[in-house]
DNA sequence: CGGGTTTGACCAGCGC
DNA sequence: GCGCTGGTCAAACCCG
């Protein structure tokens, strides 16, 4: 069924007392028809994705038990969610997974990168205070805010501990619209961006641009 | 002048 | 309760 298939294992050290956000693997797809091997410890579940502003045109497919763990384990907080599509033309890609699943990735040409991060399903702390999915995604690039469709108006930076790099928080532009992402760089490797998405947009990339055109039932799920 | 950015102040959550 | 930290606010500033 693939060209090529490569195994990525996580190391559950790095990201033991993180929740939504842990970040790990980056890793090239080079041919048309790419055959992943997800797999990570048994209290972590794989997460999988082509970052929009990468992924143009593809096709992913999951083996059974993917499709079967992604029903069963989406945690509540992120249900509602679509977080799979096995044929969709919008570059919005995740799949969840967990030890030893297949994902395949069939790409219309070029070289894209997937991001594979990993995170306790199970035991994320309950806070206080409600918060919207979030989801992340690292890409290698000089440019920090990387052109996903949507217009952003930044409303903070800051200095985190332990990182030379500050935070930017940007807030979507679009009337009533409550998505936010944050900006910053990797600390062991600045060449990386780290983009975290919080919330959904409630409208179509580009609205401005492209009000005519209906929306598909895909545009607005995700971001 | 309007929209976006900068930046110090403020606030809330969390751990001790 | 206190201090630390991340996230947000908002006034000042910048720029087209």
């Amino acid at each position: 069924m693939s060209s090529t298939a490569s195994q990525i294992m996580l190391n559950q050290n790095l990201f033991e007392d993180q929740d939504l956000s842990s970040q790990l693997g980056f890793f090239p797809i080079h041919s048309n028809f790419t055959s992943f091997q997800l797999g990570c410890s048994q209290s972590l579940k794989t997460l999988a994705m082509l970052p929009p502003s990468l992924a143009v045109d593809g096709t992913i497919a999951i083996s059974e038990s993917f499709a079967q763990k992604q029903k069963e384990e989406i945690p509540p907080q992120l249900a509602g969610s679509q977080f799979f599509s096995s044929q969709r033309s919008t570059p919005n890609y995740w799949a969840w997974g967990g030890m030893n699943d297949t994902m395949s990735i069939k790409r219309s040409g070029g070289e894209d990168y997937l991001g594979v991060s990993a995170m306790k399903m199970k035991k994320i702390k309950a806070r206080r205070k409600v918060r919207e999915p979030r989801f992340c995604f690292k890409t290698m690039s000089d440019i920090d805010v990387l052109d996903d469709g949507y217009k952003w108006r930044k409303y903070g930076q800051k200095v985190v501990k332990n990182t030379q790099h500050p935070r930017s928080y940007y807030r979507c532009t679009q009337d009533n619209c409550r998505v936010k992402k944050r900006v910053e760089r990797l600390a062991e490797d600045p060449r990386m961006v780290i983009t975290t998405y919080e919330g959904r947009h409630i409208h179509s990339p580009s609205q401005d641009e492209d009000d005519s055109q209906a929306s598909s039932q895909f545009t607005n799920f995700f971001w």
